[in-house]
DNA sequence: TCTCTAAATTTAGTGCATAAATTTAGATGA
DNA sequence: TCATCTAAATTTATGCACTAAATTTAGAGA
């Protein structure tokens, strides 16, 4: 009589495992007995779960069983440790103007940042994957990664992607269901897609100041405002991957656009200007209103400068109204400030945290964001983490290098 | 050697009883062919669940095995009967103006509703217990069921609920924390409760126009809006239990409020009796401006009634730019209008389905409830039978009538 | 060398499932 | 009447994942 188990049977062992995997990421050395306690499981099965885990490669077993002199009593206990090393993902931010791609291990340690401006729009799905594949191959390169290690990608567009990973309404020129099966097909990577400020969520609550929360919004509030939420811990999406969207900010009396704080700074700073005001910005600028940047204008109001100030307070004044809409309907426990302009928003917290209870009973938490220009592609990786993690029984490093030795 | 099993391994055992259960309710006299089809579980496995399941109650196994001849070869199957009158469970809904409860079979199936308008705000909150208390039992009375029966009561509040249940920001008269507590010991009922317009998406999708919907929007919209918001088939709590609140639309442009249908098309018809336009309106209310009601407005714009059909024509472009901003940020499938106005409502969909896309890029489809004014108690309903089949297993008839031998 | 100890291993047993062989209840027809 | 047919139930043999208790083991120290 032969064999026969119920998919829902072996599913435990799924669960377990990637328990396991997720309670030694970043724990460094451990024991079995260190296990038991962190998941609740018994020593037979923890053991026989690392022996598993270490045939998949994901594990090493180290040799010195007695470590650092920490105890000395008893038997020694087995040291497993998770192998940073045995796998990589990568994780891309397809953003408006740049493309930024990053290599890490399976700790998330970044081994390398490549960034590369855009030249055009409306380019064919082939050269689109091109140039993922060509900024893939170059951070490889970088990190002195094999192609063949790699064992997830992530990929965030600034368009709306569907739980399924769908681009269904693709915004302006990134249609990527082709891109998705052409760079699949072409290295086997699994290559997943998700929307550019729902990773920054991921990011945020990864490494970020929103670590331990369950109920976020993480706004890109660079050029225009995008929002990313999670609910309970889960990402919402919606039908189409239209969650989170903003346009309804058109309609929200003074805000009237989706445009963002950078655009704001830069647009009010010319205005001042035009205005023929005495301030520090026409230094900045060289007198030329065109070349004035948003930065320069943060630069200004931290000086004390008076049109950078009302810059700023009207910034405030915006924001808490757009925060406080959101908080309304969501009702986040903090709201994170990201994209490239977050490090200067921070300056507008004290401002908008006392504006923003005009605008929602229930006013979250407010931050901006450290994690700086790179936050999607951080987040990208957490993603493509998540999902190897998942399936850490299915894809593993051993299989990687039986399709090498198969190939 | 004693005994020892993992909790993740029983696990499996109460999430396939609880398949069975789901696969049986509603589809009669099931055998153990069709609920292999159903489920995709062994034979074997369905036998023994059933045997399981009759013990405790959930079942009974029929004696005439050979049905209405529709099928004669072969060994006679087994035939199951999922039994609706094993336990019951019941649905509240704490309006504004009155109290609704509805006693349920297993089914579904309502066997007795009993509605009773209030008295007073703020009452201690014994006081409050008692009238749940009481409404409960007559209704509990008018269906014949014995309280004995109840394994779940299901109470749908006008005010935010947390995931866990819990009421925390009270508005008006309603701290439930305490009626739960009290009514859960009287009578060891498991209490739960939910925000009404939750409920009501819930019941919309159980046996309104929303079926298999996952991206669900429903509407309440009767005097005040609320909104309840189901996102991949799972509902959306947010911290506190705000999720779904509306009063971002005091902000937004031609909203200005929260206020429903109802309250604009009686506001709307005094305004037009004012203007001393030549209208029905003057004739149904009898000429008191005061004793106006939102119903006789839309009979006499049903009727032709110029006055009548300029405030169905505002009350369109209001819900338009409400539906509109919601459907932006949450991308729903499907936007339902629910409550007592629902039915009047009607009327507005071809304008609002009209007007809805210049206030969104992902327009969804448009409804109307058919529920009625029951639509809270009936997602009550819902919500407590949803409840009862996850814990099959442990809260089952063979429990309750083991208390009453034991008590 | 003996003892102690904490951890690993081994052994026994449970729960929940599958799969294949066998039995069974009834219908049918020689 | 009784063998035959059939679809379903039962029985039997396994597999997997886990727990729990008994036993062994690797090192430290008296």
């Amino acid at each position: 009589m032969q064999t026969g188990t119920a998919p829902s049977t072996q599913l435990v062992r799924r669960v377990n495992a990637s328990a396991m995997l997720k309670a030694m990421r970043g724990a460094g050395i451990v024991t079995g007995t260190e296990l038991m306690a962190a998941t609740g499981l018994s020593r037979a099965t923890v053991i026989s779960i690392c022996d598993e885990l270490v045939r998949l490669g994901w594990l090493q077993e180290l040799e010195n069983q007695r470590g650092a002199g920490d105890y000395v009593k008893g038997r020694p206990a087995r040291r497993f440790i998770f192998d940073d090393s045995a796998a990589s993902v990568i994780g891309i931010d397809i953003g408006a103007n740049k493309i930024t791609a990053i290599v890490a291990d399976m700790a998330g340690r970044p081994l390398s940042q490549v960034t590369r401006p855009f030249r055009a729009y409306n380019v064919p799905a082939k050269e689109r994957a091109d140039v993922l594949d060509s900024i893939a191959a170059e951070a490889l390169e970088k990190a002195g990664v094999s192609a063949d290690s790699v064992l997830a990608v992530s990929v965030g567009v600034a368009a709306p992607v569907s739980r399924g990973g769908e681009v269904l309404r693709a915004q302006e020129f990134w249609k990527s269901f082709d891109v998705r099966k052409i760079v699949s097909e072409r290295h086997g990577w699994h290559v997943l897609l998700e929307n550019d400020a729902n990773l920054a969520a991921l990011a945020e609550r990864w490494q970020g100041s929103a670590q331990g929360v369950d109920n976020l919004v993480v706004m890109l509030a660079g050029d225009r405002l995008g929002s990313g939420i999670l609910e309970s811990g889960r990402l919402l999406h919606g039908q189409v991957g239209g969650f989170g969207e903003l346009g309804y900010l058109d309609n929200v009396d003074g805000v009237g656009d989706t445009y963002g704080i950078a655009h704001y700074a830069t647009l009010w700073g010319r205005e001042a200007l035009d205005s023929g005001a005495d301030t520090k910005l026409r230094g900045l600028c060289g007198g030329d209103p065109e070349a004035l940047t948003a930065e320069m204008v943060f630069r200004a109001a931290k000086e004390g400068d008076p049109a950078g100030r009302k810059v700023m307070d009207r910034m405030a004044h915006r924001m808490a109204r757009v925060i406080g809409s959101i908080s309304t309907l969501v009702n986040p426990e903090l709201v994170v400030i990201a994209g490239a302009v977050a490090d200067s928003a921070r300056t507008l917290i004290p401002a908008m945290e006392k504006h923003v209870p005009d605008f929602t009973f229930t006013p979250p938490r407010l931050a901006t964001s450290a994690l700086g220009d790179g936050i999607v592609s951080l987040g990208a990786i957490r993603h493509a983490l998540d999902y190897v993690e998942e399936n850490a029984l299915d894809l593993n490093p051993a299989s990687l290098s039986k399709q090498i030795a198969a190939g």
